[in-house]
DNA sequence: AACCGCTACAACCGCTTCATA
DNA sequence: GTATGAAGCGGTTGTAGCGGT
């Protein structure tokens, strides 16, 4: 280990808190073109404001196409609850065993959801062993693999997720496609929420290139209704 | 309508691990 | 073997959204 430790970046001009549409838009499409060999340079070449480190989670928990998202189906429940009793919090080492879901988004259900059932089933199978020597003991078992009582998760219809929506209702309209990725600043009008709108004017991206990536993200989010995932999926076909 | 508390989850922080010179 | 930088990981925080009062 080295002496000291070389901050990752310069605190003092990143910027942090949600990511904007244009924003995922220049990393999705910088990422798309040069791939993302190192992190730390990202950033600066992707003309983002941010940390490495900052890009990097939000193209692995959020933007990465093989992402799976939405809800939790009660088996994943129940492989996440097998796996954190066989790895305990290694959230890496259970997300490699669920396709498509991260450590991040594991660890938040683990801690959300899965953490209370187990309180609750443990609760639950003390009072029934303390009233009852007939109720068969599950001792050292997490779980009745029978229990699908879980709440369910609510959609996930995050902000985030809202402004993914608006800027796919934007690009769809054939009308007000960007001729460029350079012009994406102008979409944080979706968003609300850029306050530092810069202007760093990127290498140009292929409109081309970027519509049928960004279509087949769109695809692979499921941030589409069956009819127009139809219709996307023909569109990418064509592309 | 306004306030409050709770929940869910995206994002950040800092430590550890790995790769390499 | 050691120093260093980059990536990976897990804990924690911030905040939007929602329901109850």
């Amino acid at each position: 280990m080295g002496k000291g430790r070389t901050a990752c970046c310069d605190k003092s001009k990143v910027k942090k808190g949600p990511w904007t549409t244009s924003e995922d838009l220049k990393l999705i499409s910088f990422i798309q073109k040069h791939g993302h060999g190192n992190w730390r340079a990202l950033p600066k070449q992707a003309g983002l404001l941010r940390c490495g480190k900052s890009c990097r989670l939000r193209w692995i928990n959020y933007l990465r196409p093989d992402v799976k998202r939405g809800n939790f189906t009660p088996q994943e429940e129940d492989t996440i609850i097998n796996l954190h009793r066989a790895f305990g919090n290694r959230w890496s080492k259970i997300a490699s065993h669920l396709p498509g879901r991260t450590d991040n988004e594991i660890k938040n259900v683990w801690n959300t959801h899965l953490k209370k059932r187990i309180v609750v089933m443990k609760k639950e199978e003390y009072n029934s062993s303390s009233s009852s020597t007939s109720t068969s003991s599950h001792q050292g078992q997490y779980m009745d693999n029978n229990s699908t009582t879980l709440e369910s998760f609510s959609p996930t219809s995050s902000k985030a997720n809202d402004q993914v929506m608006d800027f796919w209702e934007y690009m769809l309209d054939t009308s007000s496609t960007p001729t460029s990725i350079n012009n994406l600043d102008h979409l944080d009008s979706y968003s609300n929420l850029d306050t530092t709108s810069e202007h760093h004017p990127q290498q140009l991206v292929d409109e081309f290139e970027c519509q049928k990536w960004l279509t087949y993200l769109e695809i692979e989010l499921g941030l589409t209704t069956n009819n127009q995932q139809e219709d996307h999926q023909n569109n990418f076909m064509q592309l």
